[in-house]
DNA sequence: GCAGTTATGGATCGATCGGTAAGGAATTGG
DNA sequence: CCAATTCCTTACCGATCGATCCATAACTGC
């Protein structure tokens, strides 16, 4: 952790590291992991590539740290989904906060796991593996939401909690293309709207 | 053109063309425009730089070769789909192509639109336009179709073209994503199945 | 003031990027 | 056999990649 057990030795650091790594996360979710040079990320940062190495270790590590303050702050709504009280409702806090997300003002458009997991070179491939656990573990906690929901009585018992987590998941990864697309957040609040008409859809 | 107005003079070409052209499309769909390397691409080709240069001339001509070629094979369901005498069939031949097309077995999964266009550096920025203006064709078309639609009473009066388009583009982007994340076949058709009970969705 | 510690700035590392120059190899027409 | 044309092989170009070295600056404890 980065508790000081005493009073700090050495040179101060002559940067806010938080506001460093949160210029850090727009980059990677501009450019995606490879597609952002460490001179794009050090010159949105404000230090250059040593300062940058002593504070966040390397570039993957960058990503990795930038990655958490993603899922923490504009990818929250998927853990916040969760505790809805019904299937409908989680749904709708999901998909509607993909949208929200994926248009943020003042933010890159779409999703920064898609944008930095599609593609990529041989260099990327351990942040596309983390990415896609990640990716991964959201659906699977929408699968145990939804089978949750079954036994609550909440969606028949004729339902396939997979079959609807992977429904969410498809439609929310299609709004964040759009949205990377130029889509405008109302057009994406209406797709999202119609989707969600008829729950659950199966 | 490649039309040949009489014999060819000089030293015949080494390789066939077509095959080289097929393997490179294979590896931009893998790892999109930026993440495919010379060396990458030469390799899967069979051929050497100098006889990439000379035969397509050069990264950014190969891949809108390797685009085309795209287009007219595996991403022809979109064109295809626009023939369908109803509404409700148009969108079904497009999302189920847009499965297929994803999960082609011994083909990358997911777009290669999608991978090759979503991040990178500032090389592949004419690259992107290009795919995007792709995807926006694709877009205006099935709106028109839509419209024409409604004029023949296939849909109703207050049915958003324009919206369905893009309902039906959102849900083929995420199956694109989901089949990239390793998705399979059966799964993305039921997600598929699922989008297309309520039709139209407004 | 001095030793110890940490941060910064600038230069530079080897590797790889897309792209090319030069010369030999293979073919056709004379 | 020879000239002309085209393709292929090898080596290389300048630029950029992520990463690091080294000298200097700024701070604390003694």
């Amino acid at each position: 952790m980065t508790i000081r057990r005493s009073a700090p030795v050495g040179r101060p650091r002559g940067f806010d590291a938080d506001k460093a790594l949160e210029n850090a996360m727009r980059v990677f979710w501009e450019h995606g992991y490879e597609g952002a040079s460490l001179t794009d990320l050090t010159e949105a940062m404000g230090i250059n590539r040593t300062s940058m190495y002593a504070a966040f270790g390397n570039k993957e590590e960058l990503f990795r740290k930038a990655w958490a303050r993603y899922a923490a702050g504009p990818a929250a709504y998927g853990a916040e989904s969760l505790v809805e009280p019904t299937a409908r409702q989680v749904a709708a806090v999901f998909l509607h906060g993909a949208v929200r997300s994926a248009t943020l003002p003042g933010y890159p458009t779409g999703c920064l796991s898609l944008r930095a997991s599609l593609i990529g070179g041989d260099d990327g491939q351990a942040i596309r593996e983390l990415l896609a656990v990640s990716r991964q573990e959201t659906r699977t906690q929408l699968t145990k939401r939804f089978e949750r929901a079954v036994e609550e009585g909440d969606l028949s018992r004729e339902t396939d909690p997979a079959l609807l987590a992977r429904f969410i998941m498809t439609i929310a990864n299609g709004v964040a293309v759009q949205a990377a697309g130029g889509a405008d957040r109302a057009d994406l609040e209406l797709v999202v709207d119609a989707a969600l008409r008829n729950w659950p859809p199966v």
